[in-house]
DNA sequence: GCTGTTATGTAATAACATAACGTTTTCCCC
DNA sequence: GGGGAAAACGTTATGTTATTACATAACAGC
């Protein structure tokens, strides 16, 4: 979700503000700054990143402030945390909650989300074989992205 | 690797030794404290823990000494870290380094490492479609093993 | 036994995350 | 539109994981 043009931005925003209505749920001012600029950036971001960010509107946030707001979005399935890290990145798929394949490029430091049935398929085998219920697959592939790997030469 | 007996855990240790010695690196006291340590444990061991456990013996102990030891086992693929728990869990598999899966049990909070060709082989096809040259897959799934299921009953 | 390399000691701090508790805001029912 | 419950937020402090930086020690090869 990196790298929106800010009328995308604005229109993914709105789009997600009906989602919550739906839901019942409630996106407030903080939530949707937290996600803006998650979404606005082209790399992932720390939780001390968007804290710094957002200290520069409301110097009174603390740790707590962005934590809480990750917690919703991730609930809600609008952003994943990449655990390899420690950073936040916007969901290329909102709506449900789901578990997607993540590409990290250790030389750009771009995140590609994938969501592959091979590798889902291949996953809920291996789990089913060992008699395990998965509920949260994480999969992170480091590496080098194309665009990189040729600049290498 | 958990849970070994102590005859097959000294047996492992010593072919161990031999592997670091054919490689020209040095498994040194500490390494193998620590090395021993993890593979002791029937659980992933949090840096942390393991830093307690060696300053029982070693007051001097300092969170790098710890993370130096860890640093050496990773890169010799004789122990892996579980980025979603923070934690390391002795290789299945000693030897040359490699990726594993794991399923990663929230009841009992046991970990089975597995290394299935079709899952590889999905993530392999997965990558090339993008480009993308992984070095470090890390697939993790959480969730309840096969025993935990049934008792939760 | 000198020298360069590798490993370790040591102190401080960075980076990531949560606990606890009180206050404010919002929602909803009446 | 007033009152009460629930949700969100402010604030302070602290817990947890990991690294930096620099000094010292051990070792291997000459």
């Amino acid at each position: 979700m990196a790298c929106r043009e800010a009328a995308s931005l604005e229109a993914a925003l709105a789009q997600v503000a009906e989602l919550c209505t739906a839901r019942g749920v409630r996106l407030t001012a903080q939530r949707r700054r937290v996600l803006e600029l998650v979404w606005r950036s082209d790399k992932p971001m720390g939780a001390y990143d968007i804290l710094a960010a957002i200290q520069a509107e409301q110097p009174k946030a603390a740790p707590p402030t962005v934590y809480r707001a990750l917690d919703f979005l991730l609930a809600q399935g609008l952003i994943h945390k990449l655990q390899s890290l420690h950073a936040y990145v916007g969901c290329a798929h909102p709506g449900q909650p789901h578990a997607g394949q993540f590409l990290i490029c250790t030389a750009c430091g771009e995140v590609t989300e994938l969501a592959d049935p091979g590798v889902e398929h291949s996953l809920g085998k291996v789990a089913a074989a060992s008699g395990f219920v998965a509920d949260a697959p994480m999969v992170e592939l480091s590496g080098t992205c194309c665009g990189c790997r040729v600049d290498d030469e």
